[in-house]
DNA sequence: GTCTATACATCGATAGAC
DNA sequence: GTCTATCGATGTATAGAC
């Protein structure tokens, strides 16, 4: 086998290789799609092949199982959280970052309930996302707390308590004004209420026997 | 047909729709289990017929169809978060009332998540609650508004942002610390949080040309 | 109102040829 | 890696006797 052969091999198999990413990529964005249509439990192996013109058996050639396949969704749609969110530069101000993380994130949420539902609710018994997929995830609620610490939010509790209000107007949105901006709008609002409230707790107890 | 015969078939009729109530409150039952062991669009009516010692086509004479029993399920979910968490008084104090309010909001959604997830998000694609049922579930609403106008919740924008901490908390909750209280424990520093920012901003708001 | 029997569709997954 | 064929189970719902 000479130098030549080799290298025409390997780039055969990057060739490949690419080919087979890309069905699956397809294969995934056909998944969304019905999902969006029939609810994440209600994906059909039949529909989906059909809808990459595959026989329904071949996709097991690239997810093991349908489970294989929800993990791919899960770790997908983190991975998109990441771009759509994270993406964009923030406000150097503190507090505007926040708000703007909070904002777009009940958008990213809006904007497909069903990718919503699938990163952050438990709409599918017995799928438990791979480790892999997970790291996703964790990545995603570190720069968050990252953002929180620059605010001056250090305590867990309150942390935890930010987090419940990224998820509440997430919620609120999507299941109780699909499509408009009831609660998208608060998002401004929600963080100087919590702000004040943090901060103004914190000034407190860093003033102890420090009093301006 | 005499008086008294009159009486005893109306007296069997009563014990026949008490009978017939009764079971249909054990299928419900039965459905409700079910659907904490497989997820709400796992009930299989096999299954829940099995539970209740009936033939899978009998369920038919109690429900007209699957979503019927969604709809009943989902009916019966907000009555019992009325009875939970109204059905205690409350504390005089209205900032106390609305902790316990949140409290207890929480707790209901955590312990029960199926029940959490049929009553405040959109597990069953298609399935949209009958008039009857969603009367219901506004009733709560009401009594929520109410406990919040008590503590100087006016604006419609607030009552939003409130619903939405109720919601954030629960969710997360139960999607992140199932069986555990990490959010319940929140619910107190929210309302604070919450009721500092809403009462300030009032306080400022009528303070226009007041300035004592 | 309950049953048996069954229609009729759909599901995820596997076997094995090519 | 893709196909055809098919397995075995499950799903909701209906027909019709009793």
């Amino acid at each position: 086998m000479t130098q030549l052969d080799q290298t025409t091999e390997m780039q055969t198999s990057d060739r490949r290789t690419r080919r087979r990413d890309a069905r699956k990529a397809a294969i995934l964005a056909a998944a969304w799609e019905l999902a969006r249509r029939d609810g994440l439990l209600g994906i059909s192996l039949r529909d989906l092949a059909d809808k990459v013109d595959l026989a329904q058996p071949s996709l097991y050639s690239y997810f093991a199982s349908k489970a294989d396949l929800y993990d791919a969704m899960f770790a997908e749609g983190n991975r998109q959280l990441i771009d759509e969110v994270l993406g964009e530069p923030f406000p150097h101000d503190a507090r505007e970052a926040l708000i703007e993380l909070l904002r777009r994130a009940v958008l990213f949420s809006s904007a497909d309930p069903v990718r919503h539902e699938l990163l952050f609710q438990r709409p599918v018994p017995g799928f438990e996302p791979s480790a892999a997929s997970y790291a996703v995830a964790k990545e995603f609620y570190r720069s968050g707390v990252a953002m929180m610490t620059a605010a001056g939010v250090t305590e867990q509790a309150d942390v935890d308590l930010f987090t419940a209000l990224a998820a509440g107007l997430s919620n609120q949105q999507v299941a109780n004004d699909p499509g408009g901006d009831r609660w998208a709008v608060l998002a401004e609002r929600a963080v100087d209420l919590f702000l004040a409230g943090v901060t103004r707790a914190a000034a407190t107890t860093a003033d102890k026997g420090d009093p301006s």
